[in-house]
DNA sequence: ACCTAATTGATACTATATCTCAATAGGATT
DNA sequence: AATCCTATTGAGATATAGTATCAATTAGGT
């Protein structure tokens, strides 16, 4: 008989919470658990369902403080949903896919700098910005009708 | 007796829904006029206090054909909240100051060209992208304390 | 085993926005 | 200016996303 294991994704992002004190509980780790098994991003909602044992504000909350630790990101789809997705690294950007809804880390993208210019130019202070890229993924795109 | 008239600004959002054949009705009227009185980005919630007389629906209805219709353009501030702001161009981008929530129009910043390179690398096909940046604005930025 | 503060969940509540549908009103036509 | 037809409206229900409250529970150090 084969139990379910803690991933070593979902120990990652508990491991997270604890060292910034938070304690592992049994809420955070199914959360943990859920979100480790996911593909892409999703929404508190779906993983609301697929927890019907967690209270929706233990959700919430553990949402946020996995997004202020930097564990998850933030997704903002093109129709003003929210969505969230495991972050792989610091400060980045997403391609999302309009089709079928990927999306993919923006990579080699210099953006800071051309707005820290810009912002200069407008004797503005940079402190943050938001960045969303819509379009078509690779896999869903018209193929060219010749070639 | 000086009678309310129809800011000129206020007819120009109406003749922009009225290009597209939409009816000029007298909500659409109170609407136009409201925004055209606007200094800077708006919520829909402001818009209707000011409006008791106008349905939420009609409200929410109305700002959803203005934006489709580019005359006026969604900003979205820090804390997650949707604002309403008139559109003095096609699309751009906003400088949103996060001390007095004052919002400067980006100009000159060739980011379309950068999104579209990158977008490239990853095989992307660009249809979009939301941008908003934040931080302060010239007035209320922390004086350097020298020169 | 005990203690205490962190955490939880049920529930109420808030905010934002859309849906439904009968009633109303624009404006073209006559 | 009366008529007609459809766009539009508003009241209220509903949906969605998230926060606040607070008594009960639990993690984890001692």
């Amino acid at each position: 008989m084969v139990r379910t294991r803690a991933n070593p994704l979902a120990e990652q992002l508990l491991d997270t919470l604890g060292e910034q004190g938070y304690r592992s509980t049994s809420p955070r780790k199914a959360i943990a658990q859920a979100i480790a098994g996911k593909q892409g991003h999703f929404t508190a909602e779906q993983l609301r369902q697929e927890l019907p044992g967690v209270g929706r504000a233990t959700i919430y909350r553990s949402l946020k403080l996995l997004v202020d630790s930097g564990a998850l990101c933030r997704v903002l789809l093109e129709d003003g949903n929210l969505h969230y997705q495991l972050s792989h690294q610091g400060h980045h950007h997403h391609l999302l896919c309009v089709e079928c809804g990927a999306s993919q880390d923006l990579l080699g993208c210099d953006i800071e700098d051309l707005l820290h210019q810009v912002s200069a130019a407008h004797s503005f202070q940079l402190s943050g910005h938001w960045l969303e890229v819509y379009g078509r993924c690779n896999a869903c795109q018209p193929q060219a009708a010749t070639v």
